[in-house]
DNA sequence: GTAAAATACTTGACATGTCAAGTATTTAGC
DNA sequence: GCTAAATACTTGACATGTCAAGTATTTTAC
């Protein structure tokens, strides 16, 4: 630091570097956003995710370590955050006879009641943020490419 | 429920909500791989970037709102990441002899020290994400349309 | 068949944030 | 210039996860 004036002549950061840190708070960003909207519904954003894979699962039903694995979570985070779930009843335990390490988590009728009702409210969201007012050079065409490389970085959901 | 094979007829998910919980999913895939290498230096993800932001910004400070408004946290949540950043002596706290109610952030010599050695550890990791290997369909090229995309997005921590 | 390894899940201790409320200081409006 | 609003930051209480370790059950390998 021999000059006053400190110009950060190094600035070394790739653009891949960069790409998963906006990514990163993308996310943070988009998922305040549904969680504002969603809350009005009483649950929260990972909450609506757990319910809308359950969802889309075959039987409206998953073996934990599988929830697990679709929403990115530890196994350890899955049996947390279904507590509450539990609790309120929009989802509930079912046994497999056949492995008794397993258990099955399943949508409740009124969880696939309240899962559609916030389905809507997300929708407005997602909607509202992908009009073609706010994503302008980027096009609507493009958010196909978008979710290829989403999903090849892991970001598979659905 | 009058049939007992359950199809899943009615799926109504958009492609937009799709690609907002699939970027989640990327986001905690993306940050768990960087966060492994980083534990490395003693540092997490968050404070990777925290130190990251700062590194690029001017004189190497930040106001901490400034700073919260780049990462995308709320301001207590800055107040909080920082408390273990000061007491390992990576940044330290500057008055503002122009407003008493303001207080800077800056790099100190070691949080420059160490934030460039972690930077090495995660571009590496970068690298290796983006690798031609593991992203095939989307290629290289399309990087900037990506995080173009993310910008809008709000994605726009650098 | 049985011991060892693997798998599914839970639990205690803890990290990393948020929200609502509070303090201190500055700015704006009259 | 003085009061009210706005801004910057912190703090207590809490939510949402992780990690390491533990339990129970099943599978593998000999």
């Amino acid at each position: 630091m021999s000059s006053i004036l400190q110009l950060n002549i190094m600035t070394p950061i790739s653009p891949s570097l960069k790409l998963i840190l906006n990514l990163s708070k993308a996310h943070v960003i988009l998922s305040r956003r549904l969680e504002t909207r969603l809350s009005g519904h009483g649950i929260g954003y990972t909450d609506f995710a757990i319910l809308l894979i359950l969802h889309e699962a075959p039987g409206q039903k998953l073996r934990r370590v599988d929830l697990a694995e679709k929403i990115g979570f530890t196994a350890s985070g899955v049996t947390r955050m279904l507590i509450p779930l539990e609790k309120i009843g929009l989802v509930q335990r079912e046994a497999y006879e056949r492995d008794a390490r397993v258990s099955y988590v399943g949508l409740t009728d009124i969880g696939k009641q309240i899962f559609e009702e916030a389905l809507v409210s997300a929708e407005v969201v997602a909607q509202d943020i992908f009009s073609t007012d706010t994503i302008t050079t980027a096009k609507a065409k493009k958010l196909d490419a978008f979710s290829d490389m989403l999903t090849e970085l892991g970001g598979n959901i659905i």
